[in-house]
RNA sequence: GGCGACGUGGCCAAGUGGUAAGGCAGGGGCCUGCAAAGCCCUCAUCCCCGGUUCGAAUCCGGGCGUCGCCUCCA
């Protein structure tokens, strides 16, 4: 059985079969550029950067195209409010919201096209529907007919008449309907405007995601993303606008990500109950905020606290110990123990890693549940663990084969995931090391990597001697500056401790 | 009021008809100079009440509770 993708529009998982075999074609809604984003915001990015992933993994050539809002109502509001022009702002934060992708370790869309660039196929689509009549003009701004459209609400599963619609929002009497919505807005004194034949102005937001689609992805493209607070009305909209105007389907499968909230409540910009990504990648490491995510499934809610934070983190040590293990067992064998692994425990092990793929590729399959794909990985990461604690590299190195295959496996499926194992970065180490060698080992140089060498080399020499205080001096002065000093049977290690 | 989702151990969370993955936290043990990491053992009958079935966390009905959408929102 092949991928199943749990549908929006028809409320179930279905065998999934893209347009054209062997690639998938698939639009995510980007960011409305007038602020930074938020990790409610990341959480659906995310989500869709795995769907890529895995999509890629399984063999497919992706085309991924993710759209840049960069002229709308709240650009122009803080434009004002801030006294520049609303370009700047959104160049602004286009930069910002590509950095924080980047470091979210979010691969970057195959296309990412800007609505400012797209202006003549809007007004193209607009012409369109208002020569199809599904559109109409008043006063310089157009507007969309959902009564025009019969299947209005099929995705949503709303009934026009049922919706209360006005009830909370001004009535603008020279709409047919309340809910008919803005295609092409008028342009006011001192707004962004690009002249059409209803006179100067600016497309309206749903109108954006139907052009951009269609223009790089062709009509009835493969998948469709967002996050489900978008299902109704912009993904209605879309759908209205795209299927009115070219009479065909507009996608086979529309993916809808749940809602990041904190204390149980959505976290919003309107609430002002968010966090901005970019303050939490202060604090934890990518693939921590990842892994935290991706334990649960993309569809469900998802609490979002510190705590949780904190305890990814700890997962995260737990996951990639045994890839570093490995690496380290393998690249310094001399040192490790040289336990013969006799064929059945090699036998496990080899079971496991395989085990693992398996289970790892049918839970993905299954509507991308990567929460049971890293469970499969947790246990697989234990499997490596009582192996590499039991025999080591073997003797005359037999089992380093094994243990790379193991070790490989692991960082190959977190990879599918996004979830790297963090290398320590040359320039961790403080200068203060420098000082701290100095006291406690008579390093004389101004290097910190050679004297961080000298530490360990002191502190393994005064163990030896038994000397415990002058060898906790060296592991407390290193765990002062961030720095947590293991011994393992290859000798003392040095991890960057992100928790201090 | 309409539409929809959800309710699994101390916390988080997979599982959607055949007898409860995984992570975090806790308890016991092994290893260690001490630690850390790791390993082993231990820790639930799935919101409540009915029903269907040989068998249900998983299907149906009814409650109770939480959340989302119906207005810009990822």
């Amino acid at each position: 059985m092949g991928i199943r993708i749990y549908n929006t529009a028809t409320r179930r998982k279905e065998e999934f079969e893209p347009r054209d075999e062997g690639s998938v074609s698939m639009y995510v809604c980007g960011p409305t550029v007038y602020n930074h984003i938020h990790i409610g915001n990341a959480r659906t990015f995310l989500s869709f950067d795995v769907v890529r992933r895995y999509l890629e993994y399984r063999g497919f050539d992706v085309s991924f195209v993710q759209n840049i809002t960069d002229v709308d109502d709240k650009i122009i509001k803080r434009a004002n409010e801030e006294g520049r022009p609303a370009t700047e702002v959104a160049a602004e934060y286009t930069t910002a919201f590509q950095d924080a992708m980047a470091s979210l370790g979010v691969a970057p869309p195959t296309v990412a096209p800007k609505a400012t660039e797209t202006i003549p196929e809007m007004i193209s689509m607009v012409r369109r529907l208002i020569e199809r009549e599904y559109a109409y003009e008043v006063d310089g701004d157009v507007y969309f007919s959902v009564r025009s459209f019969s299947d209005y609400g099929k995705l949503s599963g709303r009934d026009i008449d049922e919706m209360n619609a006005g009830s909370r929002v001004d009535v603008d009497d020279r709409k047919r309907d309340p809910l008919d919505f803005a295609l092409w807005k008028a342009a006011k004194p001192g707004e962004p405007h690009w002249t059409s034949p209803w006179g100067e102005g600016r497309p309206g937001w749903h109108l954006e995601c139907s052009v951009m689609s269609e223009k790089e992805l062709g009509v009835t493209f493969d998948i469709h993303g967002g996050a489900s607070d978008l299902i109704f009305p912009h993904h209605e909209n879309e759908i209205a606008q795209s299927e009115a105007a070219t009479g065909e389907p507009f996608v086979r499968y529309w993916m809808h990500g749940g809602l990041l909230q904190v204390n149980k409540e959505k976290m919003s910009k309107s609430l002002g109950n968010f966090m901005l990504l970019k303050d939490v990648l202060k604090d934890y490491d990518a693939s921590a905020v990842r892994l935290m995510m991706l334990q649960t499934h993309y569809r469900s809610p998802l609490d979002f606290s510190d705590d949780r934070l904190d305890e990814a983190r700890t997962s995260y040590e737990r996951i990639i110990t045994p890839i570093r293990e490995v690496r380290a067992a393998t690249e310094q064998p001399a040192l490790r123990r040289d336990v013969q692994a006799g064929a059945e425990d090699r036998n496990e092990l080899l079971a496991a890693i395989e085990s693992a793929r398996e289970r790892f590729i049918s839970e993905m399959d299954d509507d991308f549940n990567t929460a049971g794909a890293l469970g499969a990985l947790f246990e697989l990461a234990r499997a490596t663990n009582r192996f590499l604690g039991e025999f080591g590299v073997g003797e005359g190195e037999s089992n380093v084969p094994l243990l790379r295959q193991a070790g490989n496996a692991l960082e190959e499926l977190l990879g599918v995931l996004g979830i790297t194992v963090a290398e320590r970065p040359r320039s961790a180490y403080p200068q203060t090391v420098v000082a701290l060698a100095r006291d406690l080992a008579g390093y004389e140089g101004e290097d910190v990597e050679r004297a961080v060498d000298a530490l360990l080399a002191a502190r393994a020499a005064a163990r030896t001697e038994k000397n415990w205080a002058a060898a906790d001096a060296v592991r407390d002065g290193l765990g002062e500056l961030g720095f947590s000093v293991e011994d393992t049977s290859s000798g003392a290690r040095i991890i960057y401790d992100s928790r201090i």
